[in-house]
DNA sequence: TATTGTTATACTCTATAACTATA
DNA sequence: TATAGTTATAGAGTATAACAATA
């Protein structure tokens, strides 16, 4: 189990010389470590999805939220912060910032005044597109070692870590 | 493409209420989206790892970088700054941490005296034999719901994305 | 001139608690 | 009394640049 191993990785080429000693790091004992491989795998995955989410202006968590506020009926605050696994304090904070660029809308809930259900606008909806467009590009990139077949019986596997409850 | 997720789930116990609409977000288009997936599968296996190791004053950066000091022979902090994708100066502070509590020392290398080899001390090799037993038990119980065999492939597919050179 | 390790600093993200308005 | 959303703030993690020693 680890952790982020964010960027500098991005700004680093990498050097023949110290290929063979990352290799041996490798055949180690971490190379076989679940919980490791799906932190690299991750960190890789976000930060080429980062990339091309750059020129919407958004990030995987605002990307996140615009996806989901897409869907009918709209997410409460609350069923975000829950499904992304962030604080709802944060959720605030994402919601603030993309609907002050008019890209969703809080709609107070008519059962419930405390709870506000967002929603994408049109404006929202039509960055997503082509967001989308980019994300799934940029997610091909960084699946393309493993096949199709494989591909879904990651992501079973995936869903069953992700969601077991 | 997603996030962190960190830990405000880890305090909150979910609601009966709230479940149907998480359902209806897992049905969704992230439910689907691969990096999604592990970004959330990640988020889980790292705050369990977090806890697992806490009791021996490890993290998951940490006791990644022990486990890499134990091997032989040890690796510069360059090589544990690319294998881990963090930046030199948090290896610096990372060794920093572990030498000050004895648990692995800083070796001048004898071809490169620029470069610093990281070996694990003793004390840290026994630390280290326990806390890979919490570690690997906590991992056992994120992926519970995977079988042996779904895991050999997960692990072949997540070391294809990881490593994808 | 380039690389390893180091220090320093600004920034973003995360953790936590308190507050308000509704229920 | 409990929940949804909000605000505030401290701490951890990340991004970036510069520096000394060595190659």
């Amino acid at each position: 189990m680890v952790v982020m191993f964010m960027s500098w990785y991005d700004r680093c080429v990498a050097e023949d010389a110290r290929a063979e000693g990352i290799e041996r790091l490798r055949a180690g004992a971490l190379g076989d470590d679940l919980s490791f491989l799906l932190a690299r795998a991750n960190a890789l995955s976000l930060s080429a999805g980062n990339a091309a989410l750059r020129p919407f202006g958004l990030k995987a968590r605002s990307y996140s939220v615009l996806v989901l506020s897409a869907e009918e009926p709209g997410p409460s605050q609350r069923e975000l912060a829950e499904f992304l696994r962030l604080d709802p304090s944060q959720i605030v904070a994402l919601v603030d910032d993309l609907q002050s660029r008019g890209l969703l809308e809080r709609q107070p809930a008519p059962a419930d005044r405390r709870t506000n259900v967002v929603a994408a606008t049109s404006a929202g909806r039509a960055l997503l597109r082509r967001a989308q467009r980019a994300a799934r590009a940029a997610e091909q990139t960084v699946h393309a070692g493993v096949t199709d077949d494989e591909r879904m019986l990651l992501a079973e596997a995936l869903r069953r870590i992700a969601f077991l409850d």
